[in-house]
DNA sequence: AAGTCGGGGGT
DNA sequence: ACCCCAGACTT
């Protein structure tokens, strides 16, 4: 300490009035407009405030741009099939967002007659609406005084008050919660939060925060004390658990050549509805097994191995009978929880001429050993369309504005239908 | 309190 | 590589 300077200690309510102040005179020069922006229609502000969970602005915008010129009212989203709603929130992740979303909507157009209710109890039931959400809605829209705590009010309140408790601990979103709602300024619910927010995003960023420009350094107390880039204190996550995966691009024939077949997933769980090239887990101990080679390039024996794992799975857990022609690619897709490490076989339909000319592999006869039968029952069916197992379908390239896919999926059908397109 | 739920951008 | 993002829901 200098010793010349008498170190002024503020009182929580002249920190508070202060931080309220300096916070909205900066936000109101430099807050940016987006398009969630530019009324306070409760629907329109609810819309953004479900993409924005986990997501970033940059990432958003374009997604509700399109999302409310196809929804542009509680009641469109309503009556919308839900394949609309997942399709145009497809890419964005998090789909049981556009699936709460909705079921929301649906509810508000029940109970509430197509109108938001402006009640905080109300709006907090709504499904997908959590802590954060409702009070973004009630303080945005309707200008109530409710705490919005997001990731980036926790980081620039843990600073400036220099709290050191675990933001990844749900007892410290509460405890800056009450901390948040007792600074509000009177009046400017709505622009204190998105100010907070906006502050965390454009300058008191996780890494190399800009406290040079920030409105509030003189009083932030992580800076003063040096400690702003240890700040906020957050205990690590997990690493996602990894998963070896065979997927299959099965190519269909006569009138479903350039169609590729996919499947739907279930109604829960992960990526649940959305559409995806058929594949199997890998069960640790074949992994075991199969990966006895390490060597970067993977011999033929082993995918050879790989494929005949691929084509009974699918048998016994689908009930698809297929047949492996080569491996294609690889590919990685890393979930918060899961890392996939995919091999992917494109693949054809056994046929009955092929198993009777004896035109198939050693890897192919374990499979149609158990019954030619089934083959020709399969080969007969699926020619057909009509008798494909549950959830499975032909999709072509000019279908893929029906179904949503998964980005990790989406990717694949377009590399395979691009590379086709240009050879 | 810990796990489940996507995908991408910043550093 | 690792971190984090205008988090919510389930167990």
């Amino acid at each position: 300490m200098s010793g010349t300077e008498l170190e002024q200690e503020l009182s929580q309510a002249e920190l508070a009035a202060f931080f309220g102040r300096e916070l909205l005179g900066w936000y109101d020069v430099v807050k940016r407009k987006l398009p969630w922006r530019i009324n306070r229609d409760p629907y329109r502000v609810w819309v953004s405030e479900i993409m924005l969970q986990q997501t970033r602005v940059d990432t958003v915008i374009p997604y509700y741009e399109r999302f409310m010129q196809r929804f542009p009212t509680v009641q469109a989203l309503a009556e919308a099939p839900e394949e609309d709603v997942l399709k145009h929130w497809e890419g964005l992740g998090y789909y049981s967002r556009a699936r709460n979303l909705q079921a929301g909507a649906r509810e508000v157009v029940e109970r509430y007659n197509g109108i938001v209710p402006d009640d905080a109890a109300s709006v907090a039931s709504l499904k997908g609406v959590g802590p954060y959400t409702a009070g973004a809605i009630m303080s945005i829209a309707f200008n109530r005084s409710e705490p919005a705590v997001d990731g980036n009010v926790m980081r620039v309140l843990s600073r400036f008050w220099l709290l050191e408790d675990d933001i990844a601990k749900p007892a410290t979103r509460v405890k800056i919660e009450k901390l948040a709602r007792s600074i509000i300024p009177e009046g400017r619910a709505g622009d204190f939060n998105q100010a907070l927010m906006e502050l965390g995003a454009l300058v008191c960023t996780p890494k190399s925060p800009g406290c040079l420009t920030c409105p509030v350094m003189e009083h932030c107390a992580g800076r003063l004390a040096g400690r702003e880039a240890e700040l906020p204190i957050k205990t690590k996550a997990k690493p996602p658990r990894p998963e070896w995966r065979l997927g299959v691009v099965v190519e269909g024939s006569g009138e479903n050549a350039g169609r590729v077949l996919v499947r739907q997933r279930p109604d829960t769980g992960l990526l649940a509805r959305m559409w995806e090239l058929p594949h199997v887990l890998v069960p640790k101990d074949a992994e075991k097994r199969l990966r006895s080679d390490k060597s970067e390039a993977e011999s033929e024996r082993e995918q050879a191995s790989l494929a005949d794992l691929l084509a009974r799975m699918l048998h016994e857990e689908a009930g698809l009978l297929i047949r492996p022609l080569r491996h294609w690619t690889k590919a990685e897709h890393v979930f918060s929880h899961i890392h996939w490490h995919m091999d992917v076989f494109e693949a054809d339909l056994p046929s009955i001429g092929a198993v009777a000319s004896g035109d198939v592999n050693a890897s192919e006869q374990s499979i149609l050993a158990e019954g030619l039968g089934l083959v020709a029952e399969a080969t007969s069916s699926y020619e057909g369309d009509k008798k494909l197992p549950s959830g499975y379908a032909w999709i072509g390239p000019e279908a893929m504005d029906t179904l949503a896919f998964p980005n990790l999926f989406l990717k694949l059908l377009q590399q395979h239908w691009g590379i086709k397109g240009r050879g």
